[in-house]
DNA sequence: TAGTTGTGCTATTACAAATAGTACAAAGGA
DNA sequence: TCCTTTGTACTATTTGTAATAGCACAACTA
């Protein structure tokens, strides 16, 4: 299921890049399975099939799926780079706000024990 | 020292202010102290003096800088405010992340690892 | 044959950021 | 007094990107 936010400083085309991978790495999407049809899923969302389109094709760029003229757009086989790649982005994003807060004079035990209890 | 990153997709008033926060919380702006001018800082910048006062406008309505005309911009004499508020959304960002990689499938435990020897 | 698929292309719209330009009043220094 | 600098206020324009609109084509399929 792809939902979009339309207030999002990110746009359509990428928040449904964002959601395609969300899918695959939840199991909702499958190696080799078919995702919706261009036109299909731009009505779905109520968009332009052309931002939907702009979407599969940095996908497809990324070997995340692959589209066949006349047969649809499927997922690739081989999905195990896009976890990979997607936590190490994740952990980028972490390490980057950890420095943040240790420019903020915060030591790393503090910034430990209360990401800890703030779970 | 305010530096702007052009192609970032935070727009460059938004960027302003972030850099003046960063430079209070780091000291190397103290309270009442003056700041540049509007055309000053736009002209070192070099960007529009509009674009600079839109800026300004956002920090004194968060109360952490305030103009006077014919005088200039200060910090204001209050500025605890400012590094709680930072830090908790330095927080927020962080459990936002760790959350999805929760979803990913990673544990706690391989998170706060990862984290600690990382850095 | 009719419908659906991906592809390719151009033109247009929509929106927000950023710029350009002008004008004003008030303070302060020469 | 004169000049400069300050913040303020306003409108108009430019710019860049996202998104839309619309068309045409070839190929597959029921």
């Amino acid at each position: 299921m792809i939902t979009l936010d339309e207030k999002s400083r990110i746009p359509i085309y990428e928040q449904i890049i964002n959601e395609v991978k969300r899918n695959i790495l939840q199991g909702f999407l499958k190696p080799k399975e078919q995702i919706p049809s261009i036109r299909e899923l731009a009505t779905t969302l109520g968009i332009n099939p052309n931002t939907v389109k702009k979407s599969y094709a940095v996908l497809e760029n990324q070997n995340i799926i692959q589209s066949r003229s006349t047969k649809g757009t499927f997922i690739t086989s081989k999905i195990d780079h896009i976890l990979e790649e997607t936590v190490d982005s994740c952990y980028n994003r972490i390490i980057k706000e950890i420095n943040e807060l240790k420019r903020l004079g915060i030591s790393e035990r503090d910034i430990l024990e209360k990401i800890q209890v703030g779970e």
